[in-house]
DNA sequence: TCGTTTCATCGAACCGGTTCGACAACTAAA
DNA sequence: TTTAGTTGTCGAACCGGTTCGATGAAACGA
């Protein structure tokens, strides 16, 4: 492969001439830039990423990690990691992606090894154990998700109460009463993901104050146990007039469930839910719904993400950032 | 950051012994070893990958290239991502992901820059434009998919061909003689996606050897067009017993429609389909179908891959590994 | 007891870039 | 005509590791 000093000796120049007419920090005479230039198409020279990250400290890598939980429903994850790709690579950088179980050690791994100039946590809990590991790191961060506090990083993630209120206010307009929340599974509030209690009890504290009384209870997420789960709700619950739905698992398995049993949507049953519009259309869901927009929740963090690793002086102002909830009207109300 | 020179005054030795300490290329004093590693711990040492992969020519790092395409069903593409993820860091390697559309630029910048010791080709494409950068790049590449010839590449794919005669044969067996066949989108087929048309030639050829009649045709991708096209397909085709279904949109919406027009199966219609385990269980999927293993897949690749990264002389015996199909009855044909 | 290994360590060179300071040649101002 | 400034280029140092050859000390066999 060829290097720069190559690229130099093919142009007849020094190693440090070649440097400067990549970089432009230094004037060259059009003559040699054009030698140059000539002699790197001619060697097909690309600078080595390696030497460059030693020399300069920057490796133009953002380092993502995403923990995929087994009971989780993973297509979701998908819709954030393909815009904050999409959003670096624009900015220039590429995407060192992290699955590992162990979190936290992978991510000092990285950190310390300086294989990143910044980090992405996608999928924070309350209390995240990667956050205390990244708070130490030399590389700036950004969560995607609201951890209990955070400081030194900064912090994206949709309104889930202001989502949550939405929703009840949605149904309280059309006159509802009674109505049935689904909450993700279990585990997800055991492990501490914020966006459960923060949608549920924002939902719950609105209804009381309009007196609706709710059913809350948490869904699963293995099939058969989905449609199960959805009938016995609906058997225990006849006065309920309607449904909202923040779980991925159950809101997919809905329009079958209700089609089996007959009910028609919105005559018998109203249903509202927190879903993308690509997950809308991947499961050919029917319902109004608040739009999660993880493409705006991805590229708004890398851009923010870029801010910190280009400008790293300017500390302040580490800032929790709420997407606004904006309804997606289906007609799955009355 | 503590680089190893710091570790070396602070254990009072020199650079080289360090280093010698951590690989344990040569032989340390124990004494002199203890210090070392107190000295790491107590300054925090991680060695900087830049200067690592400079000083060996290794990155430890492998480049994996998703090509999401628009009109395809994203939520396939995890599977094969999560177990090649897992793969590569069990052998000691990260992930660089790679989603660029523009997949030739991407990949000779990647590859140019020794930014990775190795690339994994999601997805190829019978002409796949990836594939000439990839063979002329100094890195060992493997291949996920069948290109019309590779060279200096390993090659991993399920066996579509047998798999589409497996579901032939079963339905053969069963006493099918009019059967339905619904191939991935068209986009697939002109984009040259060759796991579509070795599965249904296949599945023709073996039909025709058994005098069965079978009806082909493209499924679409978008809903509601789904529902809509399993209709027409339905009603044209009253004499067809048995259907197989290669597209995993159509597949997702089958059970819906089917219920909804009331056809119980296997009763009135037997199908069969082709999607991995995890997948059907997503999409709570009844159909007996070839099991297309992506995590068996992945990893495979991933093993090959490392293998030619480590042992990088032994250049002979390229080769196209096929998976074989293996079929998981859940009792949807009779 | 002396030459030969083995062991443990060091210094220097190298990997392939970037960047600082110096300097010659030329231009513009005094 | 001298001085000051600008432009284009070079050499050397540096980034943080790894690795080769050398070397002194200790252990070994004859």
């Amino acid at each position: 492969m060829a290097t720069i000093g190559d690229v130099a000796k093919h142009a007849g120049v020094s190693r440090s001439t070649v440097s400067y007419a990549l970089s432009g920090k230094r004037s060259i005479s059009s003559g040699t830039r054009e030698r140059i230039s000539d002699a790197i198409a001619e060697l097909g020279f690309t600078p080595n990423a390696g030497a460059r990250a030693l020399a300069t400290s920057q490796t133009m890598v953002i380092g993502l990690f995403v923990h995929f939980y087994e009971d989780e429903f993973s297509p979701a994850m998908v819709q954030y990691v393909l815009p904050i790709s999409d959003a670096a690579r624009e900015a220039g950088y590429d995407i060192l992606m992290v699955t590992e179980t162990d979190g936290p050690q992978a991510l000092s791994r990285i950190t310390g090894s300086d294989m990143v100039d910044g980090i992405v946590l996608l999928n924070v809990a309350h209390r995240d154990e990667r956050l205390p590991v990244l708070q130490a790191a030399r590389q700036p961060g950004v969560l995607v998700g609201i951890p209990d506090k955070a400081e030194g990083v900064d912090v994206f993630d949709l309104d889930f109460e202001e989502s949550g209120r939405i929703l009840v206010d949605h149904l309280h307009e059309r006159g509802h009463r009674d109505i049935i929340l689904i909450t993700p599974q279990q585990h997800v509030f055991e492990r501490g993901g914020a966006y459960a209690w923060r949608f549920r009890d924002a939902a719950l504290e609105r209804a009381s104050r309009y007196g609706i009384r709710v059913f809350s209870v948490d869904g699963v997420t293995q099939q058969p146990g989905v449609n199960r789960q959805i009938n016995e709700i609906l058997d225990g619950h006849p006065e309920a007039t309607a449904m909202i739905v923040h779980n991925d698992a159950i809101i997919a398995a809905l329009p079958s469930v209700l089609h089996d049993r007959g009910v028609r949507v919105p005559d018998q049953l109203s249903v509202v839910g927190i879903f993308s519009e690509d997950f809308g259309r991947l499961f050919s869901l029917p319902y109004t719904a608040v739009e999660t927009s993880p493409d705006k929740l991805g590229r708004s963090a890398v851009q923010a993400l870029v801010r910190r690793m280009v400008n790293p002086d300017t500390a302040g102002e580490y800032a929790v950032q709420l997407v606004e909830p904006r309804i997606t009207d289906r007609g799955s109300t009355q």
